[in-house]
DNA sequence: TTACAGAAAATGAACGTTCATTCTTTTTTA
DNA sequence: TAAAAAAGAATGAACGTTCATTTTCTGTAA
């Protein structure tokens, strides 16, 4: 009458292998034997914890996704007013773009391909919300245009992505005075009066 | 003595078959034969027109992107005023967006992938030239942000490519006037005076 | 105008390799 | 000690590429 338990560090290697991986090569062509040594595991291990390779690839995409939005919101309140709430999710954004560089590409790369399930992505979609009621708030105090939220988005947000993955590539260095611009170009393109 | 040549039709075709399936299915999970029976040819031809798998993917980078860029700057001459000339560039590349949206879902996934070779990459960049320059003369005209071209890449042009794939995957629909709305974003964050 | 030779172009089948997954056995631990 | 966890070897399918052969086409000679 056992109980073991899998353990989460096996997850966890694993789940990381396939981020490193899968940044450096694309999800096809990384095998499954790649990422078990990375890991230091079995490939058989590897469907203990995962069903199989897709599968691994849609639940690292929701383990990462739910981190960034973590991140993003951890330091702002709903009590705060529009422009400083904006504010605060932007540069944590930025900063976890920057530090977690490896998360924040691999989530690129899913946004952009026919690598994740719809059903993966709708799951990473719900946790922006806090985002979006951010947005409908200063819409209604006029702050903020009258914009779409995939529109805002677009403008105030995922320029973000371009900017860390030039910087990844080595095309770009991004320092404090040019986050800052980059800040003031996402606001000019969201904000009202002229 | 004879002097047959390649069809250029097949060629076409061998690009346009990499470009639908690779949109659909990604880089590594498009095999060669898919592409060769979309193309109504024996997978051994491909090789008569492309070195292997690497080399058609690149080759196809190169020539959609050149067509992307020639559309782009189709109707703008240098003559123009910094204004003006954004404004044709930039509706001539979302009119390409949308109007040619397999192409620009393709090298969207290219941009944002290890599909592509670093070499292919950096010559199909070269062809932004014009706009790189119609950017320097707006800085010294003092109309355009002093910020770096990636930056004003990452605010002007590349949101377009977030909104076009929200669009393909049915999340958005572009009419006219968000259209608009996403042209004035776009010159708010990169014009000068607020 | 036709017939033919020869080379390029095209083909389908075959090859060797690699991959995701499973099977059988061993190890670990409650 | 018994069952879960892990392992390594095995399996069958699929892939990129090549090979041996056939088809297509053009320049030339009759």
């Amino acid at each position: 009458m056992a109980a073991l338990q899998k353990s989460i560090d096996k997850r966890n290697a694993l789940i990381n292998a396939t981020i490193e991986l899968v940044n450096n090569d694309g999800f096809h062509a990384t095998p499954m034997s790649k990422i078990a040594k990375m890991a230091c595991v079995s490939p058989a291990t590897i469907y203990l914890y995962f069903e199989n390779k897709q599968d691994l690839v849609n639940k690292t995409y929701i383990e990462v996704k739910a981190n960034y939005t973590a991140y993003a919101f951890a330091t702002y309140y709903e009590t705060m007013p529009v422009e400083e709430g904006f504010k605060v999710i932007w540069h944590r954004i930025a900063e976890f773009k920057l530090k977690e560089s490896a998360d924040a590409m691999f989530l690129a790369q899913c946004d952009n391909t026919p690598m994740i399930d719809e059903a993966s992505r709708q799951e990473g979609i719900k946790h922006l919300q806090p985002l979006l009621d951010l947005w409908a708030r200063g819409k209604k105090e006029g702050i903020i245009k009258p914009l779409s939220d995939y529109m805002l988005y677009a403008y105030a947000i995922n320029p973000l992505s371009f900017l860390m993955i030039a910087q990844n590539r080595g095309s770009v260095k991004l320092d404090k005075e040019q986050l800052e611009q980059a800040y003031e170009a996402a606001w000019s393109s969201i904000k009202t009066c002229k």
